[in-house]
DNA sequence: GTCTATAAGCGGATAGAC
DNA sequence: GTCTATCCGCTTATAGAC
């Protein structure tokens, strides 16, 4: 989702095709149910972004609304208020989030390979949505005002699973015991911390923006800090590769 | 600072003695310097933990001055516009900081207590300022809106030093090669992690908020974390020192 | 579905008396 | 320093025409 497909959808958007004298089939007359779906999400996206940016309370419906290209009366059609769309934005960025860590930090696989899986599938998600992770972020920060029940039900099984499965991996001996809550704590900030935070560390590295090259030279450091603190491995095969940009 | 002394300077506020009649020396008649001083910090206080809480926009002058008990004009005699008074609690957030962490991270120490000292300390500021972490963040996350030139300034050489010095450590050999950019940014991550994902830790623990315990337990993992990946150290004495109360 | 119009309230900030 | 009074813009949300 994010950015994809926005401008396709705009040129679109103002009066389809008159009603009245060509048309052969006469058109369905039931609430355009797909259109309703596009809407939604592209209405959402811009929301995300700008939630990201200036927070809850930062952001008008007025601005959404302007940077889809629609009144604001219009926007009050698919989001009744406010506080719906923000709770559609955080809909959005926990089912991506579950689904790409679903099936990850499985008890029966290799507890290395399995971490590194993971790690890098939550580098790669604050890669490819930061706005979504910022906007998660800020409404933890804040204590949880709009989302809280949502966070109980959906967020903390899925977390309370991963230290359940590092949990067994100790029990079984097949890395160090370690804390298993605060190992993953330390796992989520520092993969999290890519998104949240990139803004400050491109400013310590003096650049625009995190590159590809970051991404990796982080992916590396965090996994090798995460398994070696269970055991589980000396170092990475080259010393330090050679690092492409920055 | 944070929630010291509302109490007192509260009851003692309105109305000060008359002063026509029975004053023998005549009071000073100068701008009030202390009272200005202890009012700003008054103010500034009530409004790291709103700030903290609903964000910048999230908060209107009305609340802080409800909170601290005076009116919003009386606020504004004090702070001419709510970014100054968002300034302010940032650079007060920013002093500390840096204060607590002056001669912390020494190239010359022994690298494995000077990082386990760092790291106890940001600990204890994520403890002790849950807040003012919490504001900071928050503007960091927002992309530096009102607080670039600052961070710039002040916050980034900071961090650019404790990054020299570990580059320093494994230059002379004392501690593995790694990249040191990353190895500190997950060192930031990880300790203020729990003050801004705190409520998240609570609902994963079940439990009201984190505990000393719990606090000690990070101090543990993360330094084992930090100090193993370096190859500093194999493990702590004891293998996992009994918790208190969780 | 999208528009115009408008309600009803809160926001930050200022002016001036005491 | 603190108070009263007030300005004015922007906010979310609703009503109803087309």
């Amino acid at each position: 989702m994010a950015t994809a497909k926005r401008a396709e959808a705009s040129t679109q958007r103002r009066r389809r095709a008159p009603r009245g004298a060509t048309a052969g089939a006469p058109p369905p007359r039931r609430p355009d149910l797909r259109r309703r779906r596009v809407m939604d999400a592209e209405i959402a996206c811009a929301a995300e972004e700008l939630f990201a940016q200036h927070g809850f309370h930062g952001v008008s419906i007025a601005e959404v609304a302007a940077r889809v290209g629609i009144s604001k009366q219009n926007l009050l059609y698919y989001f009744p208020t406010k506080e719906a769309l923000y709770r559609r934005v955080l809909d959005g960025v926990l089912d991506e989030w579950l689904e790409r860590l679903r099936g990850l930090a499985d008890p029966d696989k290799d507890p290395a390979s399995a971490l590194r899986e993971y790690i890098a599938a939550k580098l790669r998600y604050s890669r490819d949505r930061p706005s979504g992770s910022r906007v998660f972020a800020t409404e933890i920060i804040a204590g949880l005002p709009f989302y809280a029940a949502e966070l109980r039900e959906r967020v903390v099984p899925a977390l309370r699973a991963q230290v359940e499965t590092l949990n067994r991996w100790v029990a079984a001996g097949r890395v160090e015991p370690i804390d298993a809550v605060h190992l993953m704590f330390i796992v989520w900030a520092a993969t999290q911390t890519y998104a949240d935070f990139s803004h400050q560390m491109a400013l310590v590295l003096g650049k625009e923006a995190l590159s590809a090259a970051d991404f990796e030279a982080a992916e590396e450091v965090v996994a090798r800090i995460v398994l070696r603190s269970i055991g589980l491995e000396a170092a990475p095969p080259g010393p330090t590769p050679a690092p492409r940009d920055r």
